[in-house]
DNA sequence: AGCACGCCGACT
DNA sequence: GTCGGCGTGCTC
């Protein structure tokens, strides 16, 4: 047999250590080294997890035989990552400015990362106070890195080179599989048979037991439903056990997520025209196998899920699979039910609020290819389905498809990515589309299909009343309700229907504007609101260094109502029950959503009436569908305007007509109320006419001024340090490299303090880079990441492409 | 990330 | 003179 070779990314996470590093495969590991699985290394002076990337008949040039070490165990009967998923990750991690190696293990459930902990044992010359110190004057001790510190280390090392004690490094998943105890039926029917006529004729459980078997031959239960299915007891198992009978033997339980127990299968419903033309469109590329992404522009209640879902059940019928991505499923339980509702068992749920053992079992179930339809969030996109026939991105417009976080990546792009390597159509949906999506869709990058009816037949668009606070506070004084939207909550609610309320808390007190006129101060560089920092006293611009000192009489009116605007919902629910003793209220926000459940719970409330009125934060806006909701209130549209955001409008226009788009989705007409202190706004007035398009297009102009994406694809640096001096000067000296490095067409924005100041003791700065071509400036910026490596101990430089979110 | 190597200041 | 501080660089 020729000696092979495998290509193993290790599983340290730092740039150096970004590549492939190829080992001697030994022969008795020979089948069992293939591409995907996890292999344990030798790597320096310790052993490490590692993951195949592929197999090699030849040593590469620069590497002599001698510095090529074994293999020492493959961990993994079964690859856990597909060739797709090693592909995958490579690109994110050239594209993402990370490592190959925090992908992989982002692709894989928790259960199966590595823990690293250490075997102390003890040597012969080992002293007792040397053994009480460090071994807890045991013979062997398992212990963490951090549960010593760096000095005790060296003194733990300098004892293992003299021979007192030795360290063993010890790798385990992190995750158990869990067992359960079964009973399986022997194939032997004769045995049985014997058996069943030399019973005595008071045996009866012993009857019942055979009786059973023979219908089951060579089947295993759980002993829990034999025990419940037979009603038996334990004892006559085992006496199946002792005549032969039954085997006993551990099998893996799949631990099931509740909400998924029971497969009712909900009823297919008949679309109407557009959703037909949608349909056929989606459908023509699947049946092609043809990787085509679809917009699919569709207006609140417009039945874009009934869509999704029988284009689904096409692509099963064709034997293939589904992965369906919703933004936080935490928030849109109804979206996710009805999925399960209508797949039944074939449906696998992945996301956040799952435990990590729940997790395990549902990634395995997709990886044995035993589902269907994969729903889920975020990561749910590396769900490891390997015969994809379709992709659909719900609310292709939010946010949470983008990580933030270490290691970046954005949902909607690895779906795209994987439509491409299946062939696969892709399709994203949104009532209101990102500008990006759409701006594609106009070039004819992604095919357009719009929704532009609601799904049930009397059901239209509500009528939308925009409501000045302006004169509500200058007749009324401070309050959270306008006599408009008092009034309108009256009506509704006697005539028994229900309402609902969004407190935005987006941009919550972080900007200030006028009571009176509603006057935001913005920069006169950029344009854009600026921040308060309450720190110094001073708005800030986020994007360039700009600052003034908060301004105590308004520029614009004059007037001395000027200051921070914000309010919680736990105040206005004080205000609410006083303005309306008769009403109880259901409260949703942060506070009375910690509890796992406890926001199912408040939505099963609502639905079945307990509280007519329901108020709560964003959380409110999204995919709520309840017939009996006539009125919709926004107590304070503007909130989310003065963000440091070159988004905020965009954002704010889709919390309108998403929120909006929750009343009158049934037989009633609904309406809508917006209180707002820039009624003239125009994210404010194209959402009170429900035109996306109209949108779209003013905004796409304000962007092609600003140089802004679509226009432009943006790249954030951002750095962070405890130290706020250091982390500022460090920005600045990061800031004259880039623009002396920085090709002429490359627009750098900063560096300049985040609005956040201090989060978690850490102080943030920020550079945006705006550029034509989106890889203009990769291999500069890997240069930079590298650089950073050996910047001052605790200074973090992160590197976000198409950043989405800006603090 | 770990771990060793190696070069400088404060001790027996 | 040596011990140990931590900056620097490598890991198939």
């Amino acid at each position: 047999m020729p000696t092979t070779y495998a290509q193993v990314i290790v599983d340290v996470p730092t740039q150096q250590t970004n590549r492939p590093y190829t080992y001697l495969v030994p022969t008795e590991l020979d089948t069992a080294v293939v591409p995907g699985v996890r292999v344990l290394v030798a790597f320096g002076h310790r052993s490490v997890l590692g993951y195949v990337l592929g197999r090699d008949v030849d040593l590469p040039d620069d590497l002599a035989a001698d510095q090529v070490k074994d293999i020492l165990a493959v961990l993994d009967d079964e690859p856990v990552l597909t060739k797709e998923m090693l592909a995958l990750s490579e690109e994110l991690a050239q594209n993402n400015f990370s490592y190959q190696v925090s992908f992989l293990a982002l692709m894989l459930p928790t259960a199966l990362k590595a823990s690293y902990r250490k075997r102390l044992i003890a040597g012969p010359t080992l002293t007792d106070l040397d053994r009480a110190t460090f071994l807890d004057g045991q013979e062997e001790r398992l212990v963490k890195t951090k549960d010593f510190s760096a000095k005790e280390w060296r003194a733990i090392r300098q004892l293992a080179a003299t021979g007192a004690l030795t360290i063993e490094t010890v790798i385990e998943n992190q995750g158990q599989i869990k067992t359960e105890l079964a009973y399986e039926v022997t194939d032997n029917r004769e045995l049985l048979v014997t058996a069943q006529e030399n019973l005595r004729a008071s045996a009866k459980s012993q009857k019942r037991l055979l009786d059973f078997c023979l219908e089951h031959l060579g089947q295993t239960f759980s002993k829990r439903d034999w025990l419940a299915q037979l009603d038996l007891s334990a004892a006559v198992l085992n006496t199946g056990v002792k005549n032969g009978w039954l085997t006993k033997r551990q099998v893996e339980v799949k631990r099931r997520p509740q909400a998924m127990a029971r497969g009712k299968v909900e009823a297919v419903k008949v679309l109407n025209d557009g959703q037909q033309a949608a349909y056929d469109a989606i459908t023509a590329a699947i049946i092609a196998k043809q990787n085509k992404t679809f917009l699919l522009e569709g207006i609140t209640g417009s039945g874009k899920t009934e869509v999704y879902l029988q284009a689904a059940q096409e692509a099963i019928d064709r034997g293939e699979q589904v992965l369906f991505l919703v933004p936080e499923i935490a928030l849109t339980p109804q979206m996710q039910k009805r999925v399960a509702d209508r797949f039944g068992d074939a449906t696998a749920v992945l996301h956040s609020g799952l435990s990590a053992g729940e997790r395990y079992d549902e990634w395995r179930r997709i990886q044995a290819g035993e589902v269907k339809v994969v729903v889920g969030a975020r990561s749910a996109v590396f769900a490891p389905l390997d015969r994809l026939g379709l992709i659909i991105v719900d609310e292709e417009h939010e946010t949470s498809y983008s990580q933030s976080e270490n290691p970046h990546y954005s949902a909607r792009d690895v779906a795209l990515w994987r439509g491409d390597f299946h062939h696969a159509p892709v399709v994203l949906g949104s009532a209101t589309p990102s500008l990006e999506s759409r701006a594609r869709a106009q070039k004819g990058v992604y095919q357009l299909l719009k929704l532009t009816k609601r799904a049930a037949a009397a059901a239209t668009l509500p009528p939308v009343e925009i409501v000045d606070m302006r004169q509500t506070v200058m007749t009324k004084g401070d309050t959270n309700f306008s006599g408009e939207l008092l009034e309108k909550l009256r009506a509704h609610l006697d005539r028994g229907e229900q309402a609902v309320l969004l407190l935005n808390r987006r941009g919550f007190s972080s900007f200030v504007m006028c009571r009176d006129c509603g006057y935001v101060p913005k920069d006169p560089n950029c344009n854009l609101a600026m921040t308060l920092h309450m720190d110094t006293k001073t708005l800030k611009c986020h994007y360039c260094d700009y600052q003034t000192a908060i301004p105590q009489i308004c520029p614009s009116c004059g007037s001395k109502r000027i200051r921070y605007y914000g309010t919680g919902t736990e105040k206005v629910e004080a205000e609410l029950n006083k303005l309306l003793p008769d009403y109880p209220v259901i409260r949703l926000d942060q506070d009375t959503t910690k509890k796992k459940g406890s926001m199912a719970k408040a939505l099963a409330d609502f639905g079945a009436k307990k509280a007519q009125i329901l108020l709560g934060t964003q959380m409110v806006a999204k995919g709520l569908d309840f017939e009996d909701v006539t009125l919709v209130g926004v107590l304070n549209a503007d909130t989310g305007l003065g963000l440091p955001d070159f988004r905020a409008s965009e954002k704010t226009f889709e919390l309108l007509t998403q929120v909006a788009g929750r009343a009158g989705r049934g037989q009633q007409h609904g309406e809508v109320v917006i209180q707002t202190f820039n009624p003239d706004h125009y994210a404010l007035t194209y959402a009170k006419h429900h035109d996306y398009e109209g949108f779209y297009r003013q905004e796409m102009a304000i962007r092609h001024a600003g140089e802004f994406p679509p226009y432009y694809y943006t790249i954030q640096i951002q750095t962070s340090h405890s130290d706020e001096n250091l982390v500022a000067v460090q920005s600045a000296k990061i800031g004259a490299w880039l623009k002396k490095h920085l090709p002429e067409d490359v627009l750098m924005l900063g560096p300049s303090p985040q609005a956040i100041a201090k989060l978690k003791g850490r102080y943030y700065f920020q550079m945006l880079l705006k550029m034509k071509k989106p890889h203009e400036v990769d291999a500069l910026l890997r240069d930079l990441v590298d650089r950073s490596q050996n910047a001052e101990a605790g200074f973090q430089l992160a590197v976000r492409r198409d950043p989405v979110t800006f603090m």
